[in-house]
DNA sequence: ACCTGAACACCGTTCAAGT
DNA sequence: ACCTGAACACCGTTCAAGT
């Protein structure tokens, strides 16, 4: 047993019960061990916490840094995505993570530096990096049909019960929301739900761009 | 004591305190009762949850229903912004109830029938306005310097801590985050983060709209 | 260096009992 | 109808003690 270890074995119980699942008591008895044992290797269970979101933004793939502003803003939101998606359990864990691990840091400062190499000033490349984040965030615990939020087991009847309840509605008031109702429970494709949004908000940052500072 | 009482006092130990201060015995205290006592107005705490998420969700202001899409869908996302902002720490609680308050569903109807006026398909529709949603969302809940996830009297010393480790970073490797380092850790003007990441969304969202389809 | 045992101050909640 | 009291199964954590 080894803060190695132990991080591992904490990320799996968070891949496959969610985070409240995690307590150090669970962790303990995957060891065979008194709760009390982890805390010679974590200081305590937040620090434990820290390093499983450390050990998901180390899975982080850095883009080419040769692309340019477009291209690299939605390589850089897909990365983040697709590391986020492999543990959507432990992404509440990565934002107060990212700049203090290396593969965060080092993503970060490219995509700053492209931002303002297209001529934003430094707090607003500031703040659209920071969207940029946030949005990767929130698009994966927040994709439907694959909550966070919610246990396993408890999905399939926590969607049937929505999708009743949405179809349920007066269709004289709601009929958008009627005809979107399976959209909104569960998404069709979720590798579509990623792109069309990195795209939205990519464009909508090359909206941005001044037009007089094109290098 | 009835539970539009309780509801309201419950938030606002949450805005005062934070999401984890909430606790059954927390609030029972408040009334001078035994935390038994909820029992028999709430059938448990994730009612007494949301509840406290409908009681912020209606406070939702709506737009004008005549605004065209890009003026409304601008709208709608600052209307969420001011009212989860006039509740940043309760905000977790909105997205299971904005579809289950009659204001988050006239809301949404809405941008879903401007969206779908201006061309869309009703799943991308939906998409769309989830996004919406969920950025609103995750602007308030990620607010640099308001951060819903520290507790209010320990942020300065999050902040200067955060600041240090920011400076302290090699000048060579890392000069943009050095630069953005104030930003990143508090954002200079409220307002102008909500607009600006508000603006970008929205104009996004106008570039999906298909040419020929204007009515 | 690494782990145990007992204890403490918290949680949400059940169930039977009071008025 | 509304609330209490005692109890249960959980938390994270401290502190002293073992090997």
């Amino acid at each position: 047993m080894n803060p190695d270890v132990v991080v591992a074995t904490a990320l799996r119980i968070v891949d496959e019960q969610g985070l409240d699942a995690l307590t150090v008591r669970r962790v303990a008895d995957e060891f065979g061990v008194t709760p009390m044992a982890l805390y010679w290797h974590f200081s305590n269970k937040e620090a434990l916490l820290d390093a499983v979101g450390d050990a998901v933004v180390a899975g982080l793939a850095l883009p080419d840094p040769a692309l340019d502003l477009e291209a690299y803003l939605g390589e850089a939101m897909t990365s983040l995505v697709d590391v986020l998606r492999s543990h959507p359990h432990a992404t509440p864990l990565v934002p107060a993570r990212l700049l203090l691990t290396e593969a965060g840091r080092e993503l970060t400062e490219c995509t700053l530096d492209k931002l303002v190499g297209a001529g934003f000033p430094i707090d607003k490349a500031s703040a659209v990096a920071h969207y940029a984040l946030m949005i990767a965030l929130t698009l994966v615990v927040g994709e439907p049909g694959a909550e966070t939020s919610v246990k396993p087991d408890e999905r399939d009847e926590a969607h049937e019960a929505k999708l009743a309840l949405l179809l349920s509605l007066s269709d004289d008031r709601y009929p958008r929301l009627r005809a979107a109702a399976p959209s909104m429970v569960v998404c069709g494709d979720s590798d579509d739900y990623y792109e069309t949004a990195i795209e939205i908000f990519v464009k909508g940052v090359m909206t941005q761009v001044s037009p007089d500072s094109a290098g």
